[in-house]
DNA sequence: TCATTCTATATTGATATCAAACCAATACAA
DNA sequence: TTGTATTGGTTTGATATCAATATAGAATGA
C-alpha cells in the first residue's frame, strides 16, 4: 500500500522542477482569476488578450494572429468564429488571397476592449504587488520565450 | 481603418508585461511539447503529472489533489473519470468519509509513469538547454507561488 | 497550361477547463 | 436529536485545446 511506483526523489524532482507543470498549473490560476475578473464583461482571458492584439496598428490574418499567441490554428478558427458570433470582431476576406481571412473589431468590439483595460489594469497591479521580491516584466519576458 | 481603438502604448504594454498572457501562451507551447513527447504512450502532460503526483508516498482525496495541482475540482473528476477508464488509477472509497475518494495508481498505472520519466528527462534537459542564462529550478519556484 | 505541391483555413473528435447548480454525507448548534 | 450549514464530489453546458483530416486557393515547375 502507498507502495511507490517511483523513487521518492524523483517524484519530489519532477515535483520541484517541472516547468510544463509549473506552467500549467499558474496557466490555471492566472485563467481563473482574470475570467473571474471579465466575466461582468462577457469575457474570457483568452477573448481579451484576442481583443487586445487588435488594438494595435496590425490586421493579422488568423494564422498570423495564432502565431503571436501561440495557439493552433484550429483553436483559432473556433476563437474567431466566437467572438464573431458575438459581433466583437468582423472575419474580412483578403484582398490578394481568396483563402485568408482577417479578423478586425467592430464598433462594440473597440468598446469593449475599452472597458475591460481598466479592470485589466487594477487587477494586474495587485497581481505585482503580491510578487514581492520578483520583476514581474522579466518574467513575462522569460515566458514569452519559454516552450 | 486599422483604427487603434486603444492608445498604442496601452496595446504594447499589455502585450508585453501581461502575466495572464505570457503564462497561457507558454503553457500552450509547453503542453503541445509534452504531449507530443508522451503522445505514444497515450499520455497527455496533464495525466503524467497526475500519475507522478499519486507516485509518492500519498493518496490524496480527489480535492486535495486538485488543490495541488491548481486545478477546479470539476476538472479533477473529468481527469480521474478518464484515468479511471484507461486502467491507470482505482478510485477508493475513503474509510471514514464516504462523500471521499481518494485515485491510486494500478499497476498498469505505475509501468506507465515509470515508462513516461526517462522520456520526461531527456525533454526536460533540452528543455534547460535552451534557457540558456535562466534559472529553470528558480523558474519553476517563482510559477509554483504566481496566480 | 497543367500537374504537383504548398498554404490558409475549416471540420471532427477527444480531452481540458471552469461556472452554476446539485446531491449526499458530515459537522455543528440549539 | 433534529435542523442548518458546510463539505466532497458530480452533472451539465459552454468554451478551449489540439491531432488528424479535408478542402480550396495559390505558387511552382515542366
Amino acid at each position: 500500500m502507498t507502495q511507490s511506483s517511483l523513487p521518492l526523489h524523483t517524484v519530489l524532482q519532477i515535483r520541484d522542477e517541472c516547468l510544463c507543470l509549473a506552467t500549467q498549473r499558474a496557466a490555471r490560476k492566472l485563467a481563473r482569476r482574470f475570467d473571474r475578473l471579465f466575466a461582468p464583461l462577457g469575457l474570457t482571458n483568452g477573448q481579451f488578450s484576442m481583443l487586445v492584439a487588435l488594438s494595435g496598428q496590425w490586421a493579422p490574418r488568423l494564422g498570423a494572429l495564432a502565431d503571436f499567441l501561440a495557439m493552433d490554428a484550429t483553436t483559432m478558427t473556433a476563437a474567431a468564429k466566437t467572438l464573431e458570433k458575438r459581433g466583437l470582431v468582423q472575419l474580412i476576406a483578403d484582398e490578394t488571397d481568396a483563402r485568408a481571412r482577417r479578423p478586425i473589431l467592430t464598433e462594440a468590439g473597440r468598446a469593449l476592449v475599452a472597458q475591460a483595460v481598466p479592470l485589466w489594469r487594477a487587477e494586474h497591479a495587485k497581481l505585482h504587488a503580491e510578487m514581492t521580491g520578483t520583476d514581474a516584466t522579466g518574467l513575462a519576458q522569460i515566458l514569452w520565450q519559454l516552450g
